[in-house]
DNA sequence: GTAAGGTATGTTACCGCTAACAGCCAGAGT
DNA sequence: ACTCTGGCTGTTAGCGGTAACATACCTTAC
């Protein structure tokens, strides 16, 4: 593409190229290679050997602006070291795979200015369709998205006004959920160890309705500690010890992941503190590599695989001319683990 | 992109509607929004507002056609649960980032058929460079690649012959270098723990260098256990079982990764067995990860973060004009951790 | 025998944008 | 006065495909 424009022995094939080589127009080539239209097996035949010799690999650029049709869908969330969202994505390949689809990713980092850039590049590409992570965004961001005249799916929460469909848990209700259990667990000095990250609205949106169900009970937060950056393992290792050293008598910590979860569960049995009993430990999302762990740490799965599906299916239903607009709220389940003592 | 063709009330924006609203022609326009050539500060305004009043757009797809370049590098990697391949993305995004290149991500599964298949779809975006995990593909694919005419890199391995240029460490290398170690500290039954994949060259190439280094000292592996799917941890944890089971005089287990590797060291600590003294335990890739375990296992990082940048740097590079056709040897350091006696 | 209808292929006119070049005008130089 | 230069804007001709229509040929039906 950007070779100095000298001599180029083998210059970039197009159709004409294979046209010449097999004796047809390039309509009939075209009609080949994307198997539309009628075209006599002898000519099919020909055609193919011809672009398999030449190497020919066609050019979707040229093929998508004439035909006002991209098989791209757009899918954006703000990181990948999560592991929430690789699983997600691997629900929107899995469903897309059938429908010649395919989905193109972009990561924000959480920055809701980065969020704006990736989804101005994404639809000057004019995908058949976007699905982006979350319901809190720019106001230039939902204004692209609602001009792009394409369905917009926006996955993970559903605590909020979308843009156009979205698919994802109640945040809110999750938190609320979970502070219930640990209450009725008879729980009752509670602290909270969770990311500092001003735009994981998520897990804000998680800790307002735990905040909400403990007033509830006419309990506050006995403690609260926040993290940035760094192995989350190993943040949940010192979050957990700097809680226990500056408020002793905490009886729970509620995590905002799993991962930070995990460090303090490892942190309880180094120190031989008892869990469950003198200490309830939950976290959130119901990550796989929780399996592994000496002790099951309690949690709430976050439905990722069903949400990445859920949301491709949208896209693929409209794209097939369907209607949307449509909210799908999914339910996820308490996992109480081995770190929540029986009720 | 796919509505029905019916009543559309705000048509997709076109160059010549900003040109009609701001009065000047399409092609001002175009320089304005591409900051390229002269224009006075009074149009330039103008337009701005235009577009920004109209939330414009624009088309990359045809912008991409009439130039002849597109600012999108492919990377095409196995997997994106593996934690290893995330970190090699940070790298390649954070380099291209002052670059105006664009990464792309393409997930093959371990499957050269789908290898294939992403390579060819995204050729035929024409995009700048490629950016591809691994030495080993397919005919076609290297054929592809070779006739592409952009930078391509391939990265993770150097024991093999690049296309054109590569960036990563030897993994045959790796593996004696980690056996030398294991041997010097006098651990003489060694065992080892791996991945079932047939395709995941690179463990196989580490465990070739394994044996070699083991065949030197007079040393073969006394017991092997390999896993697929599942909770690395997890798995971790019942392979090291079924090994200490089947030949309980192992004194040293050689993990594929560092996750399954954590499994089988929180195993042992379970069981009270002593590590390193009893049994010595060592992985692969010095993930972020086990600064969070009680005890930090012995491993070899996998420069994941080099090689995504230094790849990224190959393509930049000879995006400016520079020839290709590079091999950059990383050269990952042991971190023998406390998984290993000192020898 | 001829109209009607299908099958296989070719022709034409774009898709939305940009490279390359052409024009126009004001001020500077001689 | 006249050319020359440089800053700004417009015109033309594609980029490499595809939609839509046209065409030629061959059946089949009546």
């Amino acid at each position: 593409m950007t070779k100095p424009p000298g001599f180029d022995p083998r210059r970039t094939l197009t159709l004409r190229d294979v046209s010449e080589a097999s004796g047809v127009s390039e309509m009939t080539v075209s009609r080949v290679l994307r198997n539309r239209g009628d075209v006599s097996d002898a000519t099919r035949e020909r055609v193919l050997e011809a672009a398999r010799a030449l190497g020919y690999v066609p050019n979707k650029i040229a093929g998508a602006l004439a035909s006002q049709r991209v098989n791209l869908v757009g899918v954006v969330i703000p990181s990948l070291s999560n592991m929430v969202f690789p699983e997600v994505l691997t629900g929107i390949s899995d469903t897309l795979e059938n429908t010649g689809l395919q989905p193109v990713v972009g990561v924000t980092n959480y920055s809701p200015e980065r969020e704006e850039t990736v989804i101005y590049e994404m639809l000057s590409w004019r995908p058949s369709g976007m699905i982006v992570a979350g319901l809190e965004h720019s106001d230039a961001s939902r204004a692209m998205l609602a001009q792009a005249g394409i369905p917009i799916v926006e996955i993970m929460d559903i605590d909020g006004t979308p843009v156009d469909s979205a698919v994802g848990i109640s945040h809110r209700r999750a938190g609320r959920q979970m502070a219930e259990a640990i209450i009725a667990a008879g729980y009752r000095r509670i602290a909270f160890c969770g990311t500092m990250m001003p735009y994981d609205h998520r897990a804000k949106k998680r800790l307002e309705g735990f905040e909400e169900a403990l007033a509830k009970a006419g309990l506050t937060l006995a403690d609260r500690e926040f993290y940035s950056g760094g192995s989350a393992l190993l943040k949940g290792r010192e979050m957990t010890e700097a809680v226990l050293q500056r408020t002793p008598d905490v009886d729970f910590l509620y995590y905002s992941n799993d991962m930070i979860g995990a460090g303090g569960l490892l942190y309880c049995l180094d120190k031989g503190i008892d869990v469950p009993g003198r200490i309830g430990l939950a976290g959130f999302n119901g990550v796989e590599l929780l399996d592994g762990l000496p002790r099951r740490l309690a949690t709430m799965d976050a439905c990722r695989l069903q949400i990445g599906r859920r949301a491709a299916e949208i896209i693929a239903g409209q794209h097939e001319g369907v209607i949307g607009g449509e909210v799908i709220e999914l339910f996820p389940t308490l996992q109480p683990g081995d770190t929540i003592r029986g009720s």
